[in-house]
DNA sequence: GGAAGATCGA
């Protein structure tokens, strides 16, 4: 069917009305009375569509209208594409976009959009974490000659901070933009200093905050609230407490956001009082709490056992007003079932039933962990065997979930056999599964088991990460026959690795020394961690594994970091004893973080001469532990450090390492040892 | 004319 020609502008004029108010009847009326849309009318319903957030009408009806060979103009993409990017489907929208670009293989006419729709697509492509999609469109948009403007700059900058390492190439693009004469304005501010606050940066974004008043952009609420996140996840709260307070003497009310962000950073913080103080105090103040102030205060709470309270709490969300969400129910469900209330998540998932939310593996795969925790690995496993059933599909995530339940319990047969079973139903198993395998052998003291399951992840090109290399350190570093053991260690597959070898071994090197002291810390002292904000760590307590990670923000302190931790440790932990794997932690993180004055005796080399005294051959077990991390990168020919020397601003530290005497006698025993 | 920024879980 061919259209005909368009319909008098009154209809379309009505139809454009009409929908705003949401009467989608009218086009039923005008179809009736015989007219046939034509290409304005079309546009103004699926803008009406859009405009009611039912974008996925809006597609339906522009597959219609070019269904009937009603040509789509760039006013019909642009609102299409708008309509999608606000609502999550940028991905959809960029498909249009390349057709709009094409031509739609010669079908629809060819239109070259403009910078308020590459701005449009980018801005969306960067809020779904499509960020180097977003760099494509950038590059494809100043190729076709557009200009990018203040606005697509910004949305880029604030996109970049998806990634730990995005603030440096943010900064370049905002040195580009001063280059190229576009003068950054608020957003754009806000938008590095986001970027440099989610890594620990909040120096630098402080700068950022007076070069920003020098050029005369005044700083607004979203600039205090996100540098008070910074300083919370720096575990800074002293000074996230301050900011909070002085902004009102910076002509700046708070918000509830400002609220949320503090009320996060206690919580985080394992102090989760504070962070009912100042949720109190935001009702006192008559401002109206969100979702986020409860969904953080609620994990808080259950990080901290305290179970009575996140029910009244819930109960408190009720009673004011505001809609849970999706993520509420999950922290309730994980929260319970990490404190062992069982009963009472299976209670409030059925109670969820009734409110029309529909439980998803996910929630299963929660159930599955408190069964397993709670040591009733076989009602897991029974659970688990009805879920098909019910039409849910185990994930890679349920499988490791009751692997890890039965490793626990010493039923490494079993969990040998769930592995073999999940590859044959055809589920994948990831760097989890196998490092839960991994930990039970070791456990074990299977060592032969160890090297088989490295092998099978060599062979699935499954890469290991930090925990893998920590496992393998542990078995090292615990059996006197490790290097028997590291010569049977494979050598890992270099296919499949993108990643700069020299920065996967720093990363791994540095994670591995970090994991080794948090297994040996006591795992349920909050306080002691809470004291740690001075130093400049950021504290991510992974409440699955219920193993601490951390990262001390500024690498330069990470050697007294690692010192006042232990030392903290052993404080707070009468039982707890500096062993010669600690002094292993302090040596690396006092050369991995060039510290040259640590206790006086000069970084590292004072504590490797305490070391000395306590085993001799423990740099042997690192050394051991830096081989297997270059047999994995096939660097077995190179020293372990010549990679990284590549490197210009590591070169200091190789030669730090190479000079070194330990770490020259421990070389020559590994190459001797080696086969 | 339109487009941009901060807080929650796993």
């Amino acid at each position: 069917m061919v259209s005909k020609a368009p319909p008098c502008s009154a209809a379309a004029t009505a139809v454009s009305s009409t929908v705003r108010q949401g009467r989608f009847g009218v086009l039923g009326g005008i179809l009736k009375k015989g007219y046939s849309p034509g290409t304005v009318t079309y546009t103004a319903l699926i803008k009406g569509l859009c405009l009611v957030d039912r974008v996925g009408d809006a597609a339906k009806l522009f597959k219609k209208m070019r269904r009937l060979g009603c040509r789509p103009n760039i006013i019909t993409y642009g609102t299409l594409i708008n309509g999608l990017c606000r609502t999550g489907n940028t991905g959809l929208a960029l498909q249009l976009h390349q057709e709009m670009v094409n031509g739609n293989g010669g079908l629809d006419s060819k239109f070259k959009p403009n910078l308020v729709w590459y701005s449009t697509i980018i801005d969306g492509l960067c809020k779904e974490g499509m960020v180097d999609k977003a760099k494509e469109l950038f590059l494809e948009m100043k190729g076709s000659g557009i200009s990018p403007d203040v606005v697509v700059y910004s949305s880029l900058i604030s996109g970049l901070s998806y990634y730990d390492d995005g603030w440096e190439e943010a900064k370049g693009l905002f040195i580009e933009m001063l280059d190229g004469g576009i003068c950054p304005n608020v957003v754009t501010f806000n938008g590095l200093m986001n970027a440099l606050c989610k890594v620990g940066r909040t120096q630098e974004a402080n700068r950022l905050l007076e070069l920003m008043i020098q050029r005369g952009v005044k700083p607004n609420l979203f600039t205090y609230n996100t540098l008070m996140d910074g300083y919370c996840m720096q575990g800074r709260l002293d000074d996230a407490r301050e900011l909070f307070f002085s902004m009102g003497n910076k002509g700046h009310e708070r918000d509830v956001v400002s609220y949320n962000v503090l009320i996060n950073g206690y919580s985080k913080s394992g102090r989760v009082e504070e962070g009912m103080k100042f949720y109190r105090h935001l009702i006192r103040e008559g401002f109206k709490p969100t979702i986020y102030t409860y969904n953080t205060l609620l994990t808080g709470l259950f990080k901290e056992r305290k179970v009575e309270d996140a029910w009244k709490i819930y109960d408190e969300i009720q009673a004011n007003g505001v809609k849970p969400n999706s993520i509420t129910c999950n922290i309730f469900v994980n929260g319970l079932c990490k404190n062992d209330c069982l009963l009472e998540a299976l209670e409030f998932i059925k109670a969820l039933g009734n409110t029309g939310f529909a439980p998803t593996i996910e929630f299963f795969n929660c159930i599955l962990d408190g069964l397993c925790k709670a040591g009733n690995v076989d009602t897991a496993k029974e659970l688990f065997y009805k879920l098909p059933e019910k039409g849910f599909v185990p994930t890679v995530v349920t499988y490791s979930t009751i692997i890890h339940g039965l490793c626990k319990e010493g039923k490494l047969e079993k969990a040998n056999d769930l592995f073999l079973e999940m590859e044959e139903k055809g589920c994948a198993p990831n760097v989890v599964t196998f490092n839960t395998l991994l930990r039970g052998f070791c456990q074990n003291n299977e060592a032969l088991k160890v090297v088989e399951f490295l092998r099978k992840m060599s062979e699935r090109e499954v890469s290991p990460d930090a925990h893998t290399f920590s496992i393998v350190v542990d078995l090292l570093t615990k059996d006197e026959k490790y290097s028997e053991y590291l010569n049977l260690l494979p050598t890992f597959s270099a296919q499949g690795q993108t990643n700069d070898p020299s920065d996967e071994l720093l990363r791994g090197t540095e994670s591995v020394s970090m994991s080794i002291y948090i297994a040996k810390l006591p795992s349920q002292d909050v306080g002691t961690w809470a004291r740690m904000h001075d130093m400049d760590i950021r504290l991510n307590i992974s409440s699955h594994s219920k193993e601490y990670e951390m990262i001390a923000v500024d690498k330069n302190k990470r050697a007294e970091a690692a010192r006042m931790v232990l030392f903290w440790a052993s404080e707070v932990n009468q039982e707890y004893v500096i062993v010669k794997a600690d002094y292993q932690v302090l040596v690396n993180c006092s050369f991995s973080a060039s510290v040259t004055s640590v206790e006086g005796t000069g970084g590292g080399y004072g504590y490797a001469d305490h070391l000395g005294g306590i085993c001799d051959d423990v740099f042997v077990g690192l050394s051991a532990l830096l081989l297997f991390l270059c047999s994995f990168l096939v660097l077995v020919s190179s020293l372990p450090f010549s990679c990284v020397s590549a490197r210009g601003k590591q070169e200091e530290r190789s030669n730090d390492w190479r000079n070194h005497r330990y770490y020259n006698q421990s070389w020559s025993g590994i190459q001797n040892s080696k086969v």
